[in-house]
RNA sequence: GGACGUAUAGCUCAGUUGGAUAGAGCAACCGCCUUCUAAGCGGUCGGUCGCAGGUUCGAAUCCUGCUACGUCUGCCA
């Protein structure tokens, strides 16, 4: 199936051509929903756009358009109005038979892509023995929303950990690791750090604090990039440590996701230094290997460079990046790199992008693009802390989520006077707390800083998932109060679409596959989160203003199918975020 | 110093290639439960789109300057 908005593009662009000549195949329609829903449902602006080129009143030109287009079975007669611009109603009868259509589609009218692409999608991305923060919490959950949106159109996707699992801090977490638990790399299991962000920290005061233990922490980093065996087993121990660590976050959110750290670029970085060095792009400047950015100064204004490789002969990110670039493109054959990371980090990106364009590692065919979002804040609009100034442990933010969800349903359950298992309530409360993290993240505009606040982020009012899952378990209760399975409804029977809320509604769930192209191609979750948001105020308007178990006949079918297709399209959606659903709350 | 980003209602935010009278939620106030879960629905109130110019038939959106805030700015990632 089409989108309206796809066949109204088409056939303005075809009316374009008819009313005007074969010069204008390339005109764009500038179809687009209506602004207002007093001017009907799509607008096209391209009168208006053509007044110059055409040398003729908008309001003319707009008249030929419509006397070329056919669209008798879609819309009513186009009018023009205000200084040229189109506008289109659509038939009801045209309406009810696309949602007929969807009522045993399980794909909702969303056709997968025809020529898949292989995309990676760069996310997550812990620090192997530091703690996972809030902004890997947006990276997580912002990355894994765009991974499920890519694949439900049908891409190749690849979900990548880049974790930091590499570089000069295991010099310091291995030396530590020896002196503090000689025993683990002789023994199996004997390893039982704990709290490997504690064992960071101490490490750390070591180093800061004996000048001898920095000096064999360096030569640990050394001893470890040379593959020294022992080095190496004490390595694994700790990123085994902090994998299971990441991974109980990982449960808890529902998020798959392929680990392939800053390690695993590592046989490749001396090939990146060669291959600069033959295009010509490497020099050496104060020891370290560089290349000289276009576009970039310093603070006394001399060209500021890319440096590659470090005056001590040890690579940095920098390089682990362009390896990690070419790797993804030869090997893993990736037409689209998507990176989620913070906005901070733009510089970076931009600089390596540069450098690997310049050196020719980047096909034409390939995009390689940064996604950046927002700092986290608090409540003070400062960097997100505790009261005691320490970093908030992702796990005690989703558990808090998940307790202040848990008090909520239990003060309903009472209030209503309703029993419930302990199961059922403990369930509800992970779907309602964790849901309500996610939605809160990604239905913002994701480049804007974000204000974490638990009490917005959970209150269960207002643009929250919450409110999403309520409209879905509406329709539940539906089903469960007439004692109706929605899956088997009657397919013979006609939708009727003769109530205002019942236009608005079927109108809005057929726009789910133009919000997905948006998302796809824009990469911005909040866009589905708007359209969700919408579908949830339309349904319940609907709810309110037309009785389902109460009609009768056809018109009961209908609503149901109608309330069917609204649950089945919110539980879609809310699944490409990340987030279930219930049937009972 | 430079680069990039942000600035929209009291608060938190939308605003899709420039389009018609700039939209939500929260907060405040007023209504609606003998009727499919009121975690709902309807209504009222609330804006010099940071400031000043410019381009355009038309600017929150594009350009220039300014102000404020944030991030980054050579061997951490």
């Amino acid at each position: 199936m089409q989108s309206i908005l796809f066949q109204l593009q088409n056939a303005v662009a075809d009316a374009l051509v008819k009313a005007f000549g074969e010069g204008h195949q390339n005109t764009e329609a500038f179809v687009n929903q209506a602004s207002n829903p007093k001017f009907g449902d799509y607008q096209s602006n391209v009168a208006l756009s053509l007044t110059k080129i055409l040398k003729k009143n908008p309001r003319e030109i707009a008249q030929t358009i419509i006397d070329n287009l056919d669209l008798d079975e879609m819309c009513e007669t186009p009018a023009i109005a205000g200084p040229g611009f189109i506008n289109f109603t659509l038939k009801p009868s045209y309406l009810e038979a696309l949602i007929k259509e969807l009522q045993n589609d399980d794909r909702l009218g969303i056709e997968p892509v025809d020529a898949p692409q292989k995309v990676v999608v760069d996310f997550s991305s812990p620090n192997i023995a530091k703690e996972m923060h809030v902004g890997h919490l947006r990276s997580t959950i912002i990355g894994d929303s765009i991974a499920r949106v890519l694949e439900f159109r049908g891409q190749n996707v690849l979900r990548l950990n880049h974790v930091g699992d590499w570089g000069t801090q295991f010099g310091m977490l291995i030396t530590y690791l020896k002196e503090a638990y000689p025993e683990a790399l002789t023994k199996a299991d004997a390893l039982d750090i704990g709290d490997l962000v504690a064992f960071y920290k101490k490490a750390k005061i070591r180093f800061d604090e004996d000048e001898e233990f920095k000096e064999s922490s360096r030569n640990q980093v050394v001893a470890l990039q040379s593959g020294d065996v022992e080095s190496l087993q004490a390595w694994q121990l700790i990123c085994d440590q902090s994998r299971r660590e990441f991974q109980k976050i990982y449960d808890t959110l529902n998020i798959e996701i392929t680990e392939r750290g800053e390690s695993f670029y590592n046989p490749y970085l001396a090939d990146v230094i060669n291959d600069l060095n033959e295009t010509g792009l490497l020099e050496k400047d104060a020891g370290a290997q560089c290349v000289f950015l276009e576009g970039f100064k310093n603070k006394d204004g001399d060209r500021l460079p890319l440096i590659v490789q470090k005056t001590d002969g040890g690579f940095n990110y920098a390089t682990t990046d362009l390896a990690a670039i070419r790797y993804r493109i030869k090997e893993d054959e990736a037409q689209r790199i998507i990176y989620i990371t913070d906005s901070g980090q733009a510089g970076h990106f931009a600089q390596v992008f540069q450098v690997a364009e310049r050196a020719g590692f980047i096909p034409e065919t390939v995009e390689v693009v940064h996604v950046p979002f927002g700092l986290v804040q608090g409540e003070d609009g400062k960097k997100l802390k505790t009261r005691s100034g320490e970093t908030i442990k992702l796990k005690s933010l989703l558990d808090e989520a998940m307790v202040r969800s848990k008090a909520d349903l239990e003060a309903r359950l009472t209030e209503g006077d309703r029993q419930e298992s302990s199961e059922f309530i403990n369930h509800a409360a992970q779907v309602v707390g964790i849901g309500a993290v996610k939605y809160a993240d990604l239905s913002q505009n994701r480049t804007s800083n974000y204000i974490f606040s638990f009490d917005k982020m959970l209150a269960l009012q207002g643009n929250t998932a919450p409110y999403m899952l309520y409209a879905y378990v509406r329709v539940q209760g539906i089903s469960r109060q007439g004692e109706i399975d929605l899956a088997t409804l009657p397919t013979d029977t006609p939708i009727l679409l003769t109530e205002a809320a019942e236009l608005t509604l079927a109108k809005h769930i057929l726009q789910l596959s133009e919000v997905l192209v948006a998302v796809e191609k824009e990469l911005m979750p909040n866009r589905l989160c708007e359209y969700l948001y919408d579908l949830s105020r339309k349904f319940n308007q609907f709810y309110e203003a037309c009785p389902i178990l109460k009609a009768e006949g056809d018109r009961r079918i209908s609503r149901l199918i109608l309330a069917d297709t609204t649950a089945r399209t919110l539980k879609l959606g809310l699944s490409l975020l990340g987030i279930e659903t219930l049937d009972r709350m």
